[in-house]
This record gives C-alpha cells, sequence and structure tokens, in this order.
RNA sequence: UGCCUGAUAGUAUAAUGGUAGUACGACGGUUUUUGGUACCGUUUGUCUUGGUUCGAAUCCAGGUCGGGCAACCA
C-alpha cells in the first residue's frame, strides 16, 4: 500500500493524541448526514476521510442522521444514504439519529435555564435577527432575557407540551450579545415545529438547533475526533462552550475544506433544483456528482475511494479537476473491465476478396492487462462488416493512421485490409467502402511479415446487435456555475447527453450484465443502465479512453 | 469598519528551521494488434514587504488576496 504517504494534518492530531494515550487510545468517528438529500461526491470525501481514519487506527464510525428539522427530512433520503455508504465499502458500528437524544437533548437544556444560562424569548425571528446587531455592531438584549429560572422552566415545559403555535416562542442560550462571533450571540437552541417527525412522529412539537445537538451527540457517543468542514470553524466555539457547560464528554471539533469539483455543482438545494426542474433524470442521473448518479454512469466504489484518496485533506479551499476523478476512473477500469468491440457511427465495410457467405470464427481476448489472462471471446467474422465512419478517410492526412484509399489496416483481432474503393450516394456521403484483405495475416498466425501503424475495431453486419448508447459529457460548461453571474442552470452544457440509438455491437455483448463496466475498444468505459431490457440494451458511457491523437 | 480562517507549479498535496518533492495535467520519446495501457524524459511553484537566524515555504510583524460569519437550515 501506500505506507510512506505523508499524514495529513487530521491524521497527524489522532496520531499524537494516540501518543499521548488520550481517550485510552479509543478512535471513535462519525459521518453524520441530514437525510434530506442524496450523497454526492463531496461527502464521499467527508466519508471516506471519517470512515478511513477509523480503520486505520483500530477504532470505528458510527453512522448518525442529523435529523432535527422534520420539515426538510425524509426516510427516503436515509434509506439512499445507508446505501451509498454501503455501496462505498464502509461499515459503520452503529445506525443513530440525533433524534434518538431528543430526550437528552430537552434534559440538557433544562439543566442550562436552571444555571441560568438559557431563557425562553418571545420575540419574532425578525426582532432577534435585529437585535443581533451586525459583525461590527454589538447587539442588544430585550426584556425575555431576564426572565427568572422557574419562568424559563415553565415555558420551555410549556413549549414542549405545544401550548404555543410554531414561532411563538424559542430558548436561547443566554451567552454573550456583544461577542465578534455571531454565533455567540444568544444563539437559540429549541424552536417549536408542530411536524411530524420521520422517526419520533408526533412525539415533539420542539426541535433543538444543530448547535444544540450535534456536540451534545458527539458527547453521548463519546466521538473522539469529530471531523466536520470549513464552514463550522466558528461554531466551534459553541461546540466546546455546551460541552463545558453540561459537563459531558468532551468530544473535539476538526474542520477540513469541503471538495470542490470543477464542471458540476455540488449543494444539495442546487442539485435538487436540476431534478425538481427536470434538467436531469432524477439524483440519479449519470451526470449527476452524486454516489447514485456516478453508480450509475458505472463508476466503481474502489475508484471513487481512490479518488478521495487522491485529493487529499487540508484546511485550504480547493477546485478539483473532474479530470482525477476520470483518471481514477480509468486506472480502475483499465485492469478489469473486458474488452468487447462495437461500432457508434457505422459504415459499411466490403471485403472483395473475402468469399461470399463466408463465416469465420476469431478469438478476442477480455482483457489483455490481467496477467496470465483473464480468457477469450468468439467473434463472427465475414465479408460485410461495420466500421466506425471516423476511422477512414479517402484522402488521408499525414499522420492518420487508420484505413484510407491505398493505405492498410488490421482489423483487430483478424486481418489486415487495404482500401481500395469507396461508393457514395447522390449527396456525396459514403455509403460503403471497398477494401481488399490479406489471407496470411490473421491474428496469431501472422506470417504476412506486413507492419501497420493501426488497428481498428469493427462488426460482422450479419451477426452485429443493436443497442442504445448515451454519451455523457460534463453537465455544465463552465468550471464553477456557482461563480458566475445569474442563474446557475444557465450554465447547463447543452450536450451533456447525447443517445446513439443504434449502436452495433458484437454478439457477445448480449451477455452484459448491470455492474458488469466494459470498455468499447478504442472508444471508452461503458455500463449497462438500469432502463436496460433483454429486448432493447442501454449503455452508458462511464468515461471515454485518454485520447493521444490531437488532430493537427 | 468587526471577528474567524487560509495562501507552495495549471490543479491538488508534501517538506514540521537544513537539497522545495509527489500525483494528475501538458509536452516529447520507447513499447504496443486499442492513437488505450505500461515505461522513460521535459516543463512550470513557496502571495508581498520587512525582521529573527549561519540558514526561513516553515518563526515574528505589517500588507495583499481568497473563503466564512448577522437562517426559528445543517
Amino acid at each position: 500500500m501506500s505506507e510512506e504517504r505523508s499524514l495529513n494534518f487530521i491524521e497527524e492530531i489522532v496520531e499524537e493524541d494516540l501518543a499521548a494515550g488520550k481517550n485510552g487510545g479509543r478512535v471513535l468517528t462519525r459521518f453524520p448526514p441530514e437525510p434530506n438529500g442524496y450523497l454526492h461526491i463531496g461527502h464521499a470525501k467527508s466519508i471516506c476521510l471519517n470512515f478511513g481514519l477509523a480503520k486505520k487506527y483500530n477504532g470505528q464510525t458510527n453512522l448518525r442522521f442529523d435529523d432535527t428539522n422534520p420539515v426538510k427530512e425524509d426516510v427516503e433520503y436515509v434509506d439512499s444514504i445507508k446505501e451509498d455508504v454501503k455501496w462505498l465499502g464502509f461499515e459503520w458500528a452503529n445506525e443513530l439519529y440525533a433524534s434518538d437524544y431528543f430526550d437528552n437533548l430537552y434534559d440538557f437544556a433544562v439543566l442550562l435555564i436552571q444555571k441560568g444560562l438559557a431563557y425562553v424569548d418571545d420575540s419574532t425571528a425578525e426582532e432577534i435577527a435585529a437585535q443581533k446587531g451586525t459583525p461590527t455592531e454589538p447587539g442588544k438584549g430585550n426584556q425575555y432575557r431576564n426572565r427568572s429560572v422557574e419562568e424559563n422552566l415553565q415555558l420551555f415545559a410549556d413549549m414542549k407540551d405545544g401550548k404555543y403555535p410554531d414561532g411563538a416562542k424559542v430558548l436561547r442560550a443566554k451567552i454573550d450579545l456583544a461577542s465578534p462571533n455571531m454565533l455567540l450571540r444568544d444563539p437559540l437552541m429549541y424552536r417549536i415545529k408542530h411536524a411530524h417527525h420521520h422517526r419520533t412522529g408526533d412525539k415533539w412539537c420542539i426541535y433543538p438547533m444543530y448547535d444544540f445537538a450535534h456536540g451534545q451527540s458527539d458527547a453521548i457517543e463519546e466521538i473522539t475526533h469529530s471531523i466536520c468542514t470549513l464552514e463550522f470553524v466558528p461554531h466551534r466555539a459553541l461546540y466546546d462552550l455546551f460541552i463545558k457547560e453540561l459537563e459531558i464528554f468532551p468530544s473535539k471539533q476538526y474542520e477540513f475544506a469541503r471538495l470542490n469539483l470543477n464542471y458540476t455543482v455540488m449543494s444539495k438545494r442546487k442539485l435538487l433544483q436540476l431534478v425538481e426542474d427536470g434538467f436531469v433524470d432524477g439524483w440519479d442521473d449519470p451526470r449527476m456528482p452524486t454516489i447514485s448518479g456516478l453508480r450509475r454512469r458505472g463508476y466503481t466504489p474502489a475508484s471513487i475511494r481512490e479518488f478521495c484518496e487522491r485529493i487529499g485533506v487540508a484546511k485550504r479551499e480547493n477546485m478539483i479537476d473532474v479530470g482525477l476523478l476520470e483518471f481514477c476512473i480509468r486506472e480502475d477500469l483499465n485492469k478489469t473491465a473486458w474488452r468487447r468491440m462495437a461500432v457508434l457511427d457505422p459504415v459499411k465495410l466490403v471485403i472483395d476478396n473475402y468469399a461470399e457467405g463466408q463465416t469465420e470464427i476469431l478469438h478476442g481476448e477480455n482483457n489483455p492487462e490481467v496477467e496470465g489472462g483473464d480468457g477469450s471471446r468468439e467473434i463472427p467474422f465475414g465479408k460485410e462488416l461495420w466500421i466506425e465512419r471516423e476511422d477512414f478517410m479517402e484522402v488521408p492526412p499525414k499522420k492518420y493512421f487508420r484505413l484510407g484509399i491505398g493505405t492498410m489496416v488490421r482489423l483487430k483481432n483478424a486481418y489486415i485490409i487495404k482500401g481500395e474503393s469507396v461508393v457514395k450516394d447522390a449527396d456525396g456521403n459514403i455509403t460503403e467502402i471497398h477494401c481488399t484483405y490479406i489471407p496470411e495475416s490473421k491474428s496469431g498466425s501472422d506470417t504476412s511479415g506486413i507492419n501497420v501503424k493501426g488497428t481498428i475495431h469493427w462488426i460482422s453486419t450479419e451477426h452485429a446487435k443493436e443497442a442504445e448508447v448515451r454519451m455523457y459529457d460534463r453537465l455544465f460548461q463552465v468550471e464553477d456555475p456557482s461563480n458566475e453571474d445569474g442563474d446557475f442552470k444557465d450554465y447547463i452544457n447543452p450536450n451533456s447527453l447525447q443517445i446513439l440509438d443504434k449502436v452495433y455491437i458484437e454478439p457477445d455483448l448480449a451477455n452484459a450484465v448491470a455492474g458488469k463496466p466494459v470498455q468499447f475498444i478504442r472508444k471508452g468505459y461503458f455500463t449497462l443502465d438500469k432502463n436496460s431490457t433483454a429486448g432493447k440494451l442501454v449503455f452508458n458511457r462511464t468515461v471515454t479512453l485518454k485520447d493521444g491523437w490531437v488532430k493537427k
């Protein structure tokens, strides 16, 4: 493995803690998604970090749903999140929910009220915002701030008992209205929401805010290293403060820079818009940066884990080139995907000196990268073939080493041929290419002594099967759609999906199975889409092959 | 105008006071029955100004630039 890889800053912290004997050598992390959307590649970074850390240091990781806002959350999301984490190859120690702790959290709130550190405020949201001041002006208090402990206790109990409508009252921490950290200006701890919760049903009508739930949840589980993204840095003061005042397990929060990928968007809000406004075919559209989208596109768990390993973990803002993700999937699939032939844009090729009606069964390796071989399949060959339109040129430029009139090329796994003539329709489009073949040049028993520079793929017209192929490209035309003027949706790539409804594939591909990626030789990696049926195969292009041939 | 936070090749990420390295990309080459893969080589970097030091990417001070903070979201 990568034993000599240097440590990232969080691993350094863990190793220091371990060396200092902190937590008795125990490492317990957590992955805390809110079940209000599907997981995306940015979450994958966090998942790999949290679960990877635990794995590396003989610890464990809890999967904890941060479900403190019932109006936005749903079991549909819980299920998809669990599926995605599992698919990525990780196992959680415990499946937990912040809502499991609503009783504890309520008791914690009561405790803070008793300590004079929390109060019930009757102000409206607007009034509270106005009283908070601005980053440069201190906030102001109000009359509710001086309520007695007894009154606060009673009012908070009444809030819980449903005596007030939504928004009538909130519980606030009494900290410092003049703090330079806006989050410390008496933050809300609880709000009233008469809403049905996906787990606790109608038991509660008050729900804790993130800041009054997350740190305490970590503490209850005795999480040793609570890792989150940079935007939570200012929240750390609150995180530590509540833990200190409640005298509970001192979990520690550490922050890293979230992943940004170019040519896509990563916020759940924006992804939801793409889904709801029909710009994509659901959360798992192969163009989406969601885990489910990448899975449908043909990405493998190993490739995503490798990607997360390569991008590193640090505290500076970053924008990762999607090319790195593509490198990772190519690297993985090159070693595992079976090679097959498919002609995406067909033109007919006739071999003039090959006997009419003759057929041969040729053989092609499944994967030349596998040492010792990975078996082979049979490929029928005949007088008439489909080849790629772009693999022939009547007047080839100097560095073109595919087929031309008078030039030779090898048909993959078959014979060397020489272009002879073309047939065109009234518009001048080539409808047929005629060639001759060299009988002694058969793959595996070539005695022709001829060396050709190019090799092209082909399908026997008599034996060809048909399939639909979906060619995907980046969803956006600009690197950072969120940072452009106007609406990010204005920058969607109109050619992000090109459907080829009549692609010729070799007969063996009729055996293609979902979840087993194939390489269409010289074209890229493809995988069967979930819309595929026995009667109609549908392939998604995962990624092209790297193209070293740049014209001109 | 406040507070927090960060700055190393095009993009990421190391170097923890002692030779600025690695990966991806780009470019060039070798091999090749995939213009793929593999292998080899080249290219480009410490935000700025001072200071401390024999020696600074690293420590200190000022500046510049980026990100975040005033949701009954997480």
